[in-house]
DNA sequence: AGAATAATAGACCGATCGTCTAGTTGCAAG
DNA sequence: CTTGCAACTAGACGATCGGTCTATTATTCT
């Protein structure tokens, strides 16, 4: 090919060092100058791997939701351990300790949906088919609890799902204005009683 | 005294504009040249009113919650119409209705909280004051329910209100960027469900 | 060896950012 | 009518923004 890349791949590289520093601020503020000292490459080489900053920003989300998928995607699949009910519980219980343990540590959704969903279309599409694929493996989740006999039939799988999940995108968004682990737990206790059965079908 | 105002309260004025703006745009991509000339307000005013840019987004965020419990803060007050559950669930039908009314408005809290959080302090602890006075007054709601009879006395109060507002607070995320009421509707059923006795005392 | 090309390098562009100071304005007291 | 002074404003300031451009470097293929 050509010249050797500074990174064994520079462009991931980037999008990595993006998603780091993208936790302490805005995708607005987040320079490009400061985005690439950072990272240690050159601005030549930016826009060699991103046609714009909009076009690394769709990158970056779209890197982070596929990431995701693979490193908590698989606690909520059929065939791991337990039953419907207490994967959907350790899927949370982990949302919950990812916070306990780091404070910096958020989600990218709850980082910057509201800021992205007013600034570039292309970044709201790929933050809401990211949001959209964790909803639906929610909901499938229901669904096997509820054949596995673990959660009540009575719960609409699909809305109870956008409730979960709503529920821990806010529990997490006021974590970050409250820097306390009340609402998540709030969240949790709320959770574990809704997937309690509770004699009503 | 001095000269005169161009407006009747020109700090209030821009404030105004402030809180219209900040719905399209984040508060780092709001620049001061676009809130002055959009307010209609010379820019050499600006540091008269605001010592700073941070100055301005906290007096924009006080203001706004000070707003939000005068026009809101009484559907949720004990001595309206309803018992508590009637009132509880009239806040957030209210709350659905102004998303299915108007696209863009959406509260303040959801627009910037992941934000603000990260890059002011000041800016963060007046959204926290502002969002946990709104949980407090749900946790009373709650309360007075569970005299009033109208909701179940096994709810713990306030977890269930940080439940109910982060519920609410993800859901209007989720309608950003997802551009459908599905997630607010989700919330509403979710809600009722929560807020109808079930027999499990 | 030489052409082609992928990648790095960073100076540079106009625009815009938040901030600040020097200045003007208009009313009130003398 | 003047003067004093606070209220307000105009516009410049340096920094930084996202983005472009040309040049150079290192590699592979012919």
């Amino acid at each position: 090919m050509a010249r050797p890349s500074l990174y064994p791949d520079t462009r991931e590289h980037i999008l990595a060092t993006g998603e780091e520093l993208i936790h302490g601020r805005s995708f607005t503020a987040l320079g490009l100058t400061e985005l690439l000292s950072e990272a240690g490459v050159p601005k030549g080489s930016f826009y060699h791997y991103f046609k714009s900053k909009e076009d690394f920003g769709v990158a970056m989300l779209t890197r982070y939701f596929s990431g995701y998928r693979e490193r908590v995607g698989g606690l909520l699949t059929d065939g791991s351990v337990g039953n419907g009910r207490e994967r959907l519980l350790a899927y949370f219980q982990q949302w919950l300790d990812n916070h306990a343990r780091c404070e910096a540590q958020s989600c990218l959704a709850v980082k910057l949906a509201a800021e992205v969903s007013d600034l570039s279309e292309p970044m709201r599409v790929a933050l809401d088919e990211g949001m959209l694929a964790i909803v639906q493996r929610l909901a499938a989740c229901l669904r096997e609890g509820q054949t596995d006999g673990s959660i009540k039939p009575s719960l609409p799988p699909d809305d109870t799902a956008y409730a979960l999940y709503s529920l821990w995108l806010g529990a997490a968004l006021m974590y970050k204005t409250q820097h306390s682990l009340q609402p998540l737990q709030a969240a949790m206790i709320h959770t574990q009683g809704l997937l309690l059965p509770c004699s009503a079908a």
